[in-house]
DNA sequence: TCATCATTTGGCAGCGCTGCCAAAATTTGG
DNA sequence: CCAAATTTTGGCAGCGCTGCCAAATGATGA
């Protein structure tokens, strides 16, 4: 097409000036019309229209977006996948992203901080229109690499702490403390604490401190815990629990790191003819559907994983204002409490 | 740094250029070092590495990939991310990927062909290394534009029907016949469907076809079937269970769409104290880790989800000999059959 | 009618990198 | 010691597009 002798190989590829010189006007008008930029007269529009539709153009963005030194890419680096929090939070970042022109590209951590420092520097290779992360904790390496490429910045789950540029999220802490009061109020005052492996999710420390500090206004203290070694899931919920109460302390409560942690706990309390919530209570986290819907819906705080995902987007396409955007968190009153 | 005089609010970024310049070699030889390409004396890997180092360069991908025609991201559509099934996926398709120095640039369709058209065609414009589709259901101007391209191209999820390049995934029609069989073995007759909304989720469709079919081999067929408007998810399976059972119609089976919907089906068994499986057998499909704890584990398949990621990326980085690989699924034996 | 202003247009220099090629430096062997 | 073979190196033309600028065109009013 652009070129006659061509490596045999290689396949054509219209370029843009293929389009110009088939509607008979310039690259640049050409580019113009492609682009809805600037003024092009109804004539030329409907040429090159015709021209790319005809020689079925197929822009190229790594050009575009090389000349036009900057990229409609937007970078996102999650702690897992595993976890059904983080695609709630993505669904609504692609949202976003999508209907304002952009694209995302996804690195998972899987809840390491050095390779998030790794990922980090491979999508800022993309020269992104911004970067999107979970937490504030990172690398000094990553921070230094972040603050010198001066990429727009968003920092979503947690306010409890500094960020580099801009946050949104709840405070975890306070949902810990939440979650504690209320058990409180109820008259619970033996509790236990089953969690999964902390290796990174300092979120749900956060939430465990709070949840402790909480406990700590009216002088009571966890009286079990259980931490499992692997990540949060149904399964290791329902053993921890177990071995919880096979600790022997005496507990008329129960918060858990997550709702899946929670929803194994209830199965293992159906399983075992434990009454829910009179001998035991459970305690979730997050808000999930599936917990939402059983027999007894569980007692859980949600969290607005969809909204921050929108809010971190329209932050890092600079349609939001502020600096720091606390989203909260609602206390779902469930039947295991 | 490569200009002195220089738009004040341009961000300086350093180059190659810059970074050879303050090596002392040309930029020929910058390039071979920091690609580990070509032959380099070590007195030049070293005075590079040290100055790329000291700038600390970025090196620029978009230029880097325009150059040599041919990028390092991997373009994925899928249909949701609110199904658990998608990420499990996508995690093994980025395992691989990042394995590879690859990059994975993910879209969301939302079920919709038109949405997945478009989408295909902005990722194309990134000239992405492959490009990796869920199902073998597309329009014909996807078609069009994907043959066009001569990018490399693997369909995922389903290996009922014919792809336009590679194919991993499984039989949904066996997968639905094997749920069939199982129930007609154990003796059930008079068997149910509950399903989510067809609109788009053609793989759903395809099992309860298989399941069907299967049936029909002993003269049976669904005695009743509930279909859901909206999308899969426990609620949805609840309530679609009880509207099924307040047909009138005796069912002693029932068949789900899912496993979130089958979770449903067994919290709503669970409250109205229908005895499973005594009085209702239930079957679901995905083998979800959720659905595997409860207190009767969920009669279900097994889809290899993570490992249908993985190969898919494989073969689209051509780590992959066959044109199309059926990795098979699994019954999971649970308490609710 | 022609000068004046607004609109539309095309040429071309880059964006930062890689690939090619010829030149320079180094090694080898007679 | 020198010629030949090998390794290493740098210059420079693109990759396909956008942004800038000056030129061409069209519209307006005296």
């Amino acid at each position: 097409m652009s070129d006659t002798k061509r490596p045999p190989g290689t396949f054509p590829g219209v370029t843009l000036a293929d389009v110009a010189r088939a509607a008979g006007v310039g690259e640049s008008t050409a580019s113009r019309v492609l682009r809805n930029r600037g003024s092009v007269s109804e004539r030329s529009r409907a040429k090159v229209e015709a021209a790319a539709e005809r020689l079925a153009y197929l822009p190229n963005r790594l050009a575009g977006n090389l000349a036009s030194t900057g990229s409609n890419l937007v970078g996102i680096v999650i702690p897992s996948l595993a976890n059904v929090v983080f695609p709630d939070f993505l669904s609504g970042v692609n949202q976003v992203l999508e209907a304002n022109g952009h694209q995302s590209v996804i690195a998972v951590s899987e809840y390491s901080p050095r390779r998030e420092e790794a990922l980090i520097a491979s999508l800022l290779a993309w020269r992104p229109a911004g970067l999107i992360l979970v937490g504030l904790d990172h690398t000094e390496g990553a921070k230094a690499r972040l603050r010198a490429s001066g990429t727009r910045l968003v920092e979503a789950y947690d306010t409890d702490g500094v960020g580099l540029d801009r946050i949104v999220g709840f405070s975890n802490r306070n949902a810990g403390a939440m979650a504690a009061r209320h058990l409180v109020t109820r008259g619970y005052t033996r509790i236990g604490y089953v969690g999964h492996s902390i290796h990174g999710d300092i979120r749900a420390v956060k939430r465990f401190e709070g949840f402790r500090a909480a406990l700590a206004e009216t002088e009571l203290d966890v009286v079990a815990r259980e931490i499992g070694t692997g990540t949060s899931s149904v399964e290791a919920g329902r053993e921890g629990l177990a071995r919880l109460l096979a600790q022997g302390t005496e507990v008329d409560a129960c918060y858990f790191s997550n709702d899946d942690m929670a929803l194994g706990g209830y199965f293992h309390c159906l399983s075992r003819g434990i009454e829910v919530p009179n001998q035991l209570a459970l305690f979730g986290h997050n808000g999930l559907e599936m917990a939402r819907h059983a027999p007894q819906p569980l007692t859980s705080i949600r969290t607005p994983r969809a909204k921050m995902g929108e809010v971190a987007a329209r932050m890092v396409l600079g349609q939001e204002q502020g600096r720091m955007i606390d989203l909260g968190f609602e206390l779902l009153e469930g039947g295991t409490t």
